[in-house]
DNA sequence: CCTACCGATCGGTAGG
DNA sequence: CCTACCGATCGGTAGG
């Protein structure tokens, strides 16, 4: 039973390794020997290189999407939905650095039908972002009248921390989340007083 | 005389293919037949493929900077000085989206000293922005009190916009402009009427 | 899990 | 600007 940990892992190391250099400045051979193995091994566990992409981009996509979901079905009110939405965002771009850049660095050596697919998932998270914010104006909670583009705005502000953000650095994930939070509920034009629907 | 544009043209057929699929994505014989060249005679024109990775990379990052630069030392007013750097930055990224794109993506790909010239050249940009930022807060014409997590946030604000905006696209160059740069304000928590201190 | 090996493609040079 | 070509490395297979 060294098989499914071994899948794992061998996506593990190949996380790190695209993170680092890229999927075209990664071989097999780099892989295989961060777990002491010879790069023909790697075939008992995976098909193909490309695989590896697939799986780290379109789980990354999907998992995203399914952590906001989650977040924003736990509320009503629109802008605590906002806020849980985005700190899930926020929060996502921190843990899973390394998948994120890659989702965001490596679409295009996806192949085909796998690149369509993944642009397809991007584009339903952003317009999940879209109605929310819409529905904040709409409900005179936000005041932006550019919804479009408050979208682009906020969601790439947190895409952006996974280049930049360290574990081990000077600021910590819930003083981020939290300053972020203020920060777009600044660009949607809302009152970024805490819960302000609860008291 | 066929040197100086030839040169210039390989350039500009490398920074679309870098776009496209990526420095490693990319091979000298693609670059060449956008030209309608065999991959040998680009040597007549450069030393490397590496060599055109640095050129695009450090010439993108030390023209944002040298914009920047120029645009704010056009005011004394902090905020109008913010107001302006910022309109240089969200232009370059729409104007340059291209090369932007491969400065961010493409890092990886530079091999030393390269890499880290570029490192220091993007940390001086960030402090640059977190300085004028700094000044609007002690001037008691901005509000965050996160003044390091807010030059992240409009820095990454601006760099998304190399990834979706398409010159023929819905939305013109100057109202993106200008809406971006009331986002940047309402980030750093400045008032965003237009141009307070003149009137 | 390994060694041995394959055809394809890479960046780059020689020589004209 | 070209053709001819180089050694190195690639993803992946055969066979055990």
């Amino acid at each position: 039973m060294t098989e499914p940990s071994r899948a794992r892992e061998i996506r593990e190391a190949a996380t790190e390794l695209f993170y680092e250099r890229g999927y075209h400045g990664t071989s097999m051979r780099e892989i295989a020997a961060r777990l002491n193995m010879r790069a023909p091994s790697l075939y008992n566990h995976l098909n193909s290189k490309q695989q590896l992409l697939v799986d780290i981009i379109e789980g990354d996509v999907a998992l995203i999407t399914r952590e906001f979901e989650d977040a924003t079905a736990t509320t009503d009110d629109v802008i605590e939905k906002f806020r849980r939405g985005f700190e899930v965002h926020v929060r996502h771009h921190m843990r899973y650095a390394h998948e994120s850049k890659i989702a965001m660095t490596e679409v295009a050596a996806l192949e085909e039908p796998a690149q369509s697919q993944v642009k397809e998932m991007r584009r339903h998270y952003t317009e999940l972002w879209r109605t929310l914010i819409e529905n904040a104006v709409a409900e005179g909670r936000a005041s932006t009248q550019s919804t479009n583009l408050a979208a682009y705005a906020i969601i790439d502000m947190g895409i952006g921390i996974a280049r930049w953000f360290r574990p081990d650095g000077p600021v910590s994930e819930g003083t981020l989340a939290g300053t972020y939070c203020d920060f777009a509920l600044s660009v949607i034009g809302a009152d970024s007083s805490p819960t302000r629907s609860r008291t």
